[in-house]
DNA sequence: GATTTTACTATCCAAGTGGATATATAAATT
DNA sequence: AATTTATATATCCACTTGGATAGTAAAATC
């Protein structure tokens, strides 16, 4: 169980602190949310069997059905939590203890890093948008979409500042996005061919500052310098 | 149907032209692949159904287990006509009648474009690189560690040529490979997001601009100029 | 033209699927 | 301590899945 999750495990218990019931009840869901991620990320949403996450839960099918309704509904809520937390660690990244508001480099780094620290992301969205379907649509119109605005203008500036080669942002967002994302996403790839553990420091470090180096920019101009409600910005 | 499966069918018919079952037998097969591929691309492994797979082309599921046995074993024959396909379209694109040893600038652009038109082959490999298989296991000995092979020494000797930035030679391949394809790859995603269709030929146009832009690289230095073996050169 | 070969169909099967419901059990309330 | 509430279990259901097999029809062979 990561930082994010305890934190809201935390909070839930201080509230509910003399309800065992509640407590418990919260612990399975986190579980299942937890098994459901994992399940969903790796074989897809059809692949992936209920009972299979149950089992890794700890608990029988029934549950799910009890907690979330249909699978369909587990899977939304499964993303819901992969999104806030990707915006609560791009906003403020563990790796950085006091963030402001990041430069383009920062900003790069901080989503390599997140997508090295959370492969699943990369890959539940893999498995959705090579076809079109209401999962899809939902996602896209609720997150990405969202994400890709907060971060739209900043790109803009820096190709139009030269700070970024001259090229259409919507390939631009699309080779960033994927440029960081790849080797982690592929990390069962990555280990039969080149015999690495894409999750290894020096893996992501030389991972981080290859994206860097690719972009050519340094930590100089800041991401959203003009206005401080991007800090939390986001590419998804 | 495209230039490639017309080209076996048409070679296929006049071997065995007095042979009428034949003919037919091996159109089945051939409808069969296709669709084959486009489920699984789509879909994956798990999710694709051998039924539903018959269906789009025009059979019985029956069918299927008599020409290629098992599901797993259709899967790996549409896996080796894709990678037949991928390693004759980047040895002799069909963009470039007359081709020869390719620059590396030409050779992101024959893979951008390959990428393109056939976004199958990324969405394939996709599926199955997000967790260890025995699939995984097959294609990449198979087919991807081949392929990465026959580039490799063309991308180190640009890093230390300088034509590309340093970086780690792993980094580097992740990232054109995926900065190639994501775009096509998630055309679904594309749509919803930006509206856009990635097939229309001003989308590839401007993505083969990016990549290229991207590595600051131009028609100059040849790939693999020393060996002219290295013509039929690949990223997978 | 009769016989053999073979590509294909119709149908069956066991296993696994998402989903539904009745039951048990433990915690909270009275 | 008895009762109520709610979380989790055991089980059932209709359906789909990959796979298997017996039968059909058309082409090739004689």
């Amino acid at each position: 169980m990561d930082r994010f999750k305890r934190q809201i495990l935390a909070d839930e218990k201080r509230i509910y602190r003399t309800d065992k019931r509640r407590q418990q009840k919260l612990e399975t869901r986190i579980r299942i949310l937890d098994a459901a991620l994992d399940h969903f990320s790796r074989r897809g949403f059809e692949a992936a069997a209920v009972r299979d996450i149950a089992a890794d839960a700890g608990v029988t099918h029934a549950v799910i059905r009890l907690h979330f309704g249909t699978k369909d509904q587990l899977w939304r809520e499964a993303v819901s939590q992969l999104f806030a937390r990707f915006e609560q660690e791009m906003a403020d990244p563990p790796e950085e203890p006091t963030s402001a508001t990041p430069s383009l480099a920062q900003f790069i780094r901080r989503y390599v890093l997140y997508s090295a620290r959370h492969p699943e992301h990369a890959r539940i969205m893999m498995h959705e948008s090579m076809e079109p379907s209401e999962r899809l649509s939902w996602m896209v119109d609720t997150y990405v979409i969202p994400a890709h605005r907060r971060v739209m203008p900043a790109l803009e500036r820096a190709v139009q500042g030269r700070r970024l080669p001259a090229m259409s942002l919507v390939s631009l967002i699309y080779i960033i996005s994927s440029s960081g994302q790849s080797l982690f996403m592929l990390g069962a790839e990555a280990k039969l061919i080149y015999g690495i553990d894409v999750a290894a420091p020096e893996t992501i470090d030389q991972h981080v500052a290859a994206v860097l180096a690719l972009l050519r920019i340094s930590y100089g101009s800041t991401v959203g310098a003009d206005r401080q409600s991007e800090g939390a910005i986001g590419i998804a």
